[in-house]
DNA sequence: ATGTACCGTTGTAGTAGTGCAACTAATGAA
DNA sequence: TTCATTAGTTGCACTACTACAACGGTACAT
């Protein structure tokens, strides 16, 4: 049955990313903040986005998102400014510092397991070209 | 380079159990309880554990396992009895009523994304063939 | 202009989880 | 026996997060 196969597979991808390889509490002592925050700053990376918007991909609500923004701000990495169409909203950006901290929390979280590494070429590729589709499809 | 292959593949298996596919509430919410009750009744659904063992698998400290299991008790959903060779121990089993709800965070949890599903036979079981690997490989 | 809706902020209250200290009971070694 | 160690428990203090209410400032349609 190919649904025992699908099940088998999203419990061993679980598995491997939820127990193996959990580096929350890793990338949160290196950076010494919460990883609501690091989180925060991993979304602000590819650009700025609006405190709400932010919130959204946060999964959590305006205002405890702006405790985390002021809470990262006064590490100064990030930046709040008038958004220049809409004056009710704020663009929250972030600082080279907090580019810096992002890129050492992609490294830690991005650093694939060593299994990963040893893997076969042949096999690796394969994985690469259906991980790829899977993202592909929209869900 | 196969380092940045596994990495893009790393990253991929993250953002697709993290952050497309997490279940985290919806099970919580399901079972009306804290996540790490949940995977408490998860842990010892295979079999019992002392309450020592059962904070280690939980990656927390003895005190607070001992308010989860408390709590997990008083809903009659795992039990306490003494170790039969150490009566400073206490094995912690799970009980029917936690043994469906173990089913059922498990039902939940261990769905595979609809994409997963629909992938086509031949790549699925490639998958299935490497995340095998993966999981046998220490790490 | 006016009513409605939206954005960010402040505040408040509650839950979840962490970390540490101290205690009892039991084990095991000297 | 005595002593060090371990298992579970209780208690306390703290951080992290959630959820909601209310407010001022702004946008926009009518």
């Amino acid at each position: 049955m190919s649904e025992d196969v699908a099940a088998r597979v999203w419990r061993g991808m679980r598995g491997l990313v939820l127990e193996r390889h959990e580096r929350r509490k890793e990338v949160c002592d290196a950076l010494g903040m919460s990883f609501i925050r690091v989180k925060a700053l991993r979304l602000l990376a590819p650009g700025p986005l609006t405190l709400r918007r932010l919130a959204e991909r946060l999964a959590t609500d305006a205002p405890y998102t702006t405790i985390v923004v002021a809470d990262l701000e006064r590490r100064g990495l990030v930046e709040r400014a008038p958004h220049p169409e809409d004056r009710r909203a704020k663009i929250v950006s972030i600082t080279p510092e907090g580019v810096t901290a992002a890129e050492l929390a992609e490294r830690i979280l991005g650093e694939p397991p060593s299994a990963l590494l040893a893997l076969d070429p042949a096999d690796l590729d394969a994985l690469d070209r259906v991980i790829a589709r899977l993202l592909a499809a929209g869900s």
